[in-house]
DNA sequence: GCTCTTTGTGATTTTGCTGTGATATAATGA
DNA sequence: TCATTATATCACAGCAAAATCACAAAGAGC
């Protein structure tokens, strides 16, 4: 069975977050990571959301957030973005596979879209509400419990090995779910064909290059097929990437 | 429901990106170079470094630092402009490929520039906040990782083939980008036509003075679509350079 | 058995990159 | 000044990479 421990904390408060039994093991609430160099701000955030029954750890510069997760993996991140050290806008790019929550003061329409190319999972401008913020955390947590990915209006499923184009679903088969899988986890940077091809080696061990560019061929059919639009872009002697 | 392993397990560690990531997979903060000759202010830089996590090195004079460099390569260097027996501004040329950062008891506007057309990558003026060096530290080493190279209002990116030009991105072919990187490494000098053909040789095997010029024009082109602006500068007789 | 789906491959078309000749323009030096 | 040489650009051709079509082999489900 596993057991978790809520860090930065005595074991003496363990108990708290276990609350929730499920099966014949422990079910655990999930850990948010608060990196906010104001400390008044991220005490209201810690007690917010320990009541809610979250895990809290806590970072108040750049350097400390790379430091916990070097060592330790919440389950989200609430992410300010103006920090000592190392700003927000550098260290989003450094998180991978963890949905990320930007708080920030002034966000104007086209650092949006920058923030969510860039990695963010959502954004939620200060001053907020905060059961405005608990929703939204809800939201990720979610889609990350169901494993959904989404880059602008593509969502992919892993249960259900489909995407979403505009609210209607595709299917996809396993190795074009896998390929576009890595693709839309990094976004801006392309994907080279070789990396490719190891990296989904395990489902499908005799694919090769030649195989690949007609996988990509085929996904890009499918997803053309609902609003004409071509989500794929060759990057020349490279691989590929998601067009931005 | 996911069930998840113990938070203090080190899993994590895969699902960051680790620019830092030197050797066979250890990581290892960067390396800082200082170089400044008053040990008092050198003794606070180099503890306030060290308590961020960095690596530190220290020279006290310009032919110091040179020995220095010659046998090791740091990950940015601090350099002070006034120094015995070799002055900074003599040091600055002498530097490749690592980013500078300038500091200086007094800087005017032209000076700032000169600095930063030299082959500075950031200037502070002294006395300045720790914290503020510690941000711009931070900007340096993240460009470095991500290898980008600033040139004016030019960005090139190294993973993408591209160049921002005015936050407008333009796509380059693969020597395009290579040629370019040449003349943005440092953008005072100009490069010798058969310097830039050795430096590239090893991505295009026959490419000649003669298509070499072509792969100029096309660059200038390509930039000169977005703002008119032409920023190669032809040196007659020797090869080219960025204009400044 | 059959059908449908998935996946890899040959063949072909399309696209983009790169080098070269021809020609025009600009710089240098006597 | 003119002659010479270097530089700039155009247009095009050869080639390599990418995209697509059509089809066959291998499985899955019935």
């Amino acid at each position: 069975m596993k057991w978790k421990s809520r860090f930065g904390s005595n074991s003496s408060l363990l108990l708290l977050n276990f609350h929730h039994l499920k099966g014949d093991g422990f079910y655990t609430m999930p850990d948010i990571l608060i990196i906010d160099d104001d400390p008044y701000i991220g005490d209201l955030l810690q007690e917010t959301l320990e009541n809610a029954g979250y895990g809290v750890s806590r970072a108040f510069k750049g350097t400390d957030a790379l430091k916990i997760l070097s060592k330790e993996k919440p389950d989200l991140i609430l992410l300010d973005l103006m920090l000592p050290e190392l700003s927000g806008e550098e260290l989003l790019p450094m998180i991978r596979d963890i949905p990320v929550i930007v708080m920030s003061a002034k966000i104007d329409v086209s650092n949006k879209v920058d923030l969510l190319l860039g990695g963010a999972s959502d954004y939620i401008t200060k001053p907020f509400d905060m059961r405005e913020l608990l929703a939204r955390i809800a939201v990720q947590l979610r889609k990350n419990e169901k494993n959904e990915l989404t880059f602008r209006d593509l969502t992919l499923y892993a249960d259900t090995l489909t995407v979403k184009v505009n609210s209607t679903e595709i299917r996809l088969t396993r190795t074009e779910w896998a390929i576009l899988k890595l693709l839309m986890q990094d976004p801006l940077k392309p994907v080279g064909k070789t990396a490719m091809l190891e990296k989904i080696s395990a489902d499908t061990p005799d694919c090769t290059e030649r195989s690949l560019k007609q996988h990509i061929s085929n996904i890009r059919k499918k997803l053309q097929s609902v609003n004409g639009e071509d989500y794929i872009e060759a990057v020349y002697g490279i691989g590929f990437k998601m067009k931005s």
